[in-house]
DNA sequence: ACAAAAGTGTTTTCTCTACACCCATGA
DNA sequence: TCATGGGTGTAGAGAAAACACTTTTGT
């Protein structure tokens, strides 16, 4: 007990990485920061670890309170603990990113802080390390999507394979042949053809499909190389 | 500024998933823990991040009391912050996994702490959360072993090609064709053949490898899939 | 002589990729 | 009718897996 005492006590935050999709961009959320140091400047969203949640819990609080949403896709990148990477304060951050459907967040709550959804490869400068964080984290996701779909995540329940092929050449920055891409998703088994089409994106229209339901969770084998 | 002092902090610790590989065995080394709660179990190796260090540095400096050795191969698991995972007092653990030449690293400091090398596959029950820190890190460490070469961290600076291939046996717990795993690990190009043979492990024996110098950081194509 | 690993070669299978081609339909 | 995406089929390249076979040498 005693052993514990004599060892320092340190803040620790969570950052999250928001990863949103629309308009075929990948896009990213993020926020004007609302204290010095760096005040006003883009930063991802964060807030401190609290006495009695985990950092897990702590993401989604803070996801919560700046999107509305609950049941978010959260998954842990890094830690980064560098004594001087924020300059007034040693502060030890977990950086999480998640995926949500921009479609479905609270624009409202959002908006009190100012947040701004930015196309990936279309970034501002970013306060400290947390340009590294979306390095980290993009690159992670890149991995989740090349062994298991995303799709459920960040469309809408229901989507087109043009959709599905979209979002994967936002996510992984290249594009997909067409017909190749439709027979590897289809392969998977992981996918139920509904019996409507969406007639919006196309003349002939192109069946909608959703995630099978108790495949949800499964690790796939590999869908793109990474 | 005012806003960093309301929140609260944490002791930070770091624990260390030691690999190392003697017998043909991946193996661990475990400790029992010095000092209550729990004391006399076994036990990953840990320590507290100090003021003026990172959590890399930190498990740097757990691994140099505990092993001797600098220059130990290092990367960061994941960080445990359940509010509970520690009864007595709350820690956050941010887990990093090493991979030593067990031939290499000092007795005599691991002695002084009662440590032993386990089989990964043979290891007794463990404090707290520290067998999930041991899951993690053994599929980190498989990731690695595959889009890398970790023959140069694990085993001596020249080793053979059956020594490389019993290695990556134990990594994946599985067996590899002999005449395919040679043919793959040579068509990446990594490896200088050296002018001698080791003769103990074979009637004809085999030549010596190592990992050609200015090829050790890279990244290489698959080598297992995982 | 035999066993066991070293080392090489071949065959089969499978996946990835490129690309051709027809379909359906709104403009 | 023409352009566009929907959807299917196929041929070739290349990797992975299975396995045959020859070499070498200590016992």
């Amino acid at each position: 007990m005693e052993f514990y005492k004599q060892h320092p006590r340190f803040l620790v935050a969570v950052d999250c990485v928001v990863f949103g999709y629309e308009e075929g961009e990948l896009k990213l959320l993020l926020y004007p920061r609302a204290f010095e140091p760096e005040k006003g400047n883009w930063s991802l969203m964060g807030g401190f670890v609290q006495e009695n949640e985990s950092s897990e819990q702590a993401a989604c609080r803070v996801l919560k309170q700046t999107t509305g949403l609950n049941d978010i896709f959260l998954e842990q990148v890094n830690a980064f603990s560098e004594p001087a990477r924020e300059p007034s304060e040693r502060v030890i951050s977990i950086t999480y990113y998640a995926l949500i459907k921009i479609g479905r967040y609270k624009k409202s709550k959002a908006d009190e802080f100012g947040a701004k959804w930015w196309p990936v490869n279309e970034l501002p400068p970013l306060i400290f390390d947390h340009s590294e964080m979306i390095q980290q984290s993009l690159k992670k996701l890149q991995q989740k999507a090349g062994s298991s779909l995303v799709g459920s995540e960040l469309l809408a329940s229901k989507f087109t394979l043009l959709q599905l092929r979209k979002l994967y050449e936002a996510i992984y920055q290249r594009s997909f042949d067409p017909g190749n891409f439709r027979k590897k998703i289809l392969s998977l088994d992981v996918l139920d053809k509904l019996d409507h089409k969406n007639s919006t994106e196309s003349k002939k229209g192109a069946y909608y499909y959703k995630v099978k339901p108790n495949k949800l969770e499964k690790e796939l084998e590999r869908i793109v190389k990474y």
